[in-house]
DNA sequence: CATGAATGAGTGTTCATTCAT
DNA sequence: AATGAATGAACACTCATTCAT
């Protein structure tokens, strides 16, 4: 990005038609992938599936990715920075678990914008064997952690007695953990009234945020 | 042993010397097939990799499992067993918390006889493409939040003054999903220090159940 | 060719140049499964054996069918469509025997668009086992006997009493081939009744056997 | 057979009990064999479905028999005895159509002391590729001319000129079974001049499609 | 004599990847 | 830029054959 323009366009860094083509033909090949990844999994969907899907051809799609392990890669990678940002989200909220509740929500119905469950999963196991997604994974989750701790900062206006001041970083595991768990759970059991667990969440929140 | 009976037992269930054998192969290819599906999942492990695991042919192993999905059912159909019996395990202590930890402890240090978090979190994802599998974790996720359920209502003591009576299923739900997301992030950050999180976990798991 | 519209006739069944050339590679494909199942038979035939002599790659086949029943299926569609036009091509003939004659003549000379006798045999064995390929020699049945009626009522001229003593050679090997026939119809056609056809049956021993 | 006993037992060919033994289980496993093969075809039957259906253990029949190849061989040496001796018992008959049919009925109803249709269709077929059992078929086929010569010879009685109008559709499968009969007949003996035949074929087209 | 566990080469089939067009 | 035909090394699975017991 730095270091000036890679074509000696006028201006620094419009890009030109031809990346714009190509940035566009990527991301109709990383929105089939991804759906044919929730649909059978990273090992099960075919490259030629996966072709099919964008409306291009199998050799087409190696113009823009070198490999199909490079296309689960920048999958994850959005995934990822997807999940990030909907923790982001959440911060300005001043009722944290209704927010919550409405992420879920939203992430439940299909939002693309949002990291789907079985990927998220899938994506948990393979970055338990290969090094290079468990990377990425650790990162992210660093960069999530903080993003909560600067909320839980923000949201430290005046809170009393709790019963023993503990760590911070130990209750934003425990935040995190519910909500990954609440993620899995979505998945087993589609059916779960979200409405219903409101309540003993909002509990759980106020415990771990402070009051 | 040699020479007389076969069964010289009165009991119903003396095995055969061969039927010692075929159970005692079964279990060296269920051992190899969990290794080879952690190292490298499902899809990623063939049948090859098993057998040189296993140290023994291919083909042999047809004698005892159907097909490769026979034996990932198999497997899957363990692994939950070995979770619901962890949870059962839980029950009886005095002390949850710490008996929580302990257990993901365990659970972390690589006890074969608990569900392995890789496998766990790739059940999951592909419990949400084969209907079979998809079936099994519903079930299994019934009978442990029965087990959780009675769990709950013998450590219902008195316990006073919680500031909303909510609905059980929602808090039963909630445990899980915070001892599942446990588990996620064990699996995607092995070096978190369970010590230093006992206090807070403790804390809401009070809540949970209740005083 | 090139260079202009690639249907440039107004008629309905100008192939494309691809069109073309994948009619070409199925035709290739099946030469090459012919020839293998007649030296191997349809199980002995491999697909690699087949690829080989097709001088393909064995995945390529798979591009133009789905599977090696599909080829079989096919190969043996293609020598019951031959089968029945060589019977066709008899009824134009004034002079039957010789038309047989030189039919069969062409046909052991390995005219690929004759039914090869291999084929014919281990065809009509498989029909025995196989229920697809057994409802399609009824077909065929059906129609060639359709055929060789109109061909009688065509034929029914004036005939003439010819007693030419013959070579016994000939006469038994014409019984052998009426009992080895029968035996194949009777496979193919089990329900054929045989009582009905019995009268005829003597007059043709008698004239075999007779004066 | 001849050149004294194997085994320095009293008396010239009288078998041992062994020997009685290894014969009556030869005989096992052929029924057996036979069965398979016309259920699934030669290459259709495993070993392990023909020792099964023998009540004994794959590994016994290797004892018997060096492979699965002399098996089949033993099958097909068989099975042309058994239809050699179908056509003898044909010659004593006085009304020879009615044999036929009477030996063709019990031939369809699967008595097992007759060449079973399929086997006899596929033995056929693999004649034209393995050299062994094409010398077998030939062998076959000569001594069966060569009782069919003698029939003829003994009933070479008096035949009058039945002219009875039959049914057509009786003839039209005669003229079939004549046509595909002599389809194998080329097949097991490729050297038949057709043109040595043509004058009795003539005969017998006239009076299937004659008056 | 008899078993059946064990082998390993072979089967039909799939699929990531390449490349001539 | 784009195609899709082509490859070939997997894959899951089968089976004739062997051999320790």
């Amino acid at each position: 990005m730095s270091g000036g323009a890679r074509r000696p366009v006028a201006g620094a860094a419009a890009p030109t038609k031809a990346e714009a083509r190509a940035a566009a033909q990527r991301e109709r090949i990383l929105a089939a992938a991804r759906q044919c990844f929730i649909e059978r999994g990273f090992h099960g969907a075919s490259m030629a599936s996966i072709a099919q899907t964008a409306g291009m051809s199998p050799g087409l799609m190696y113009r823009y990715f070198p490999s199909k392990n490079a296309i689960v890669l920048e999958i994850i990678a959005r995934q990822l920075e997807h999940s990030r940002l909907r923790i982001r989200e959440l911060r300005g909220s001043s009722d944290l678990p209704a927010a919550i509740i409405q992420s879920f929500r939203k992430w439940r119905e299909g939002d693309p914008a949002t990291m789907h469950g079985a990927l998220f999963l899938e994506t948990s196991a393979e970055g338990s064997r290969d090094a290079q997604i468990g990377a990425a994974l650790r990162s992210a989750d660093q960069q999530t952690r903080a993003d909560l701790q600067s909320w839980f900062d923000a949201d430290a206006r005046k809170r009393t007695g709790q019963r023993v001041e503990q760590e911070r970083e130990a209750r934003l595991i425990l935040l995190q953990c519910l909500m990954e768990g609440l993620a899995i759970r979505l998945i087993r059991e589609p059916d779960i009234e979200l409405e219903e667990i409101e309540p003993a969440l909002r509990q759980l929140t106020d415990q771990l945020l402070g009051s």
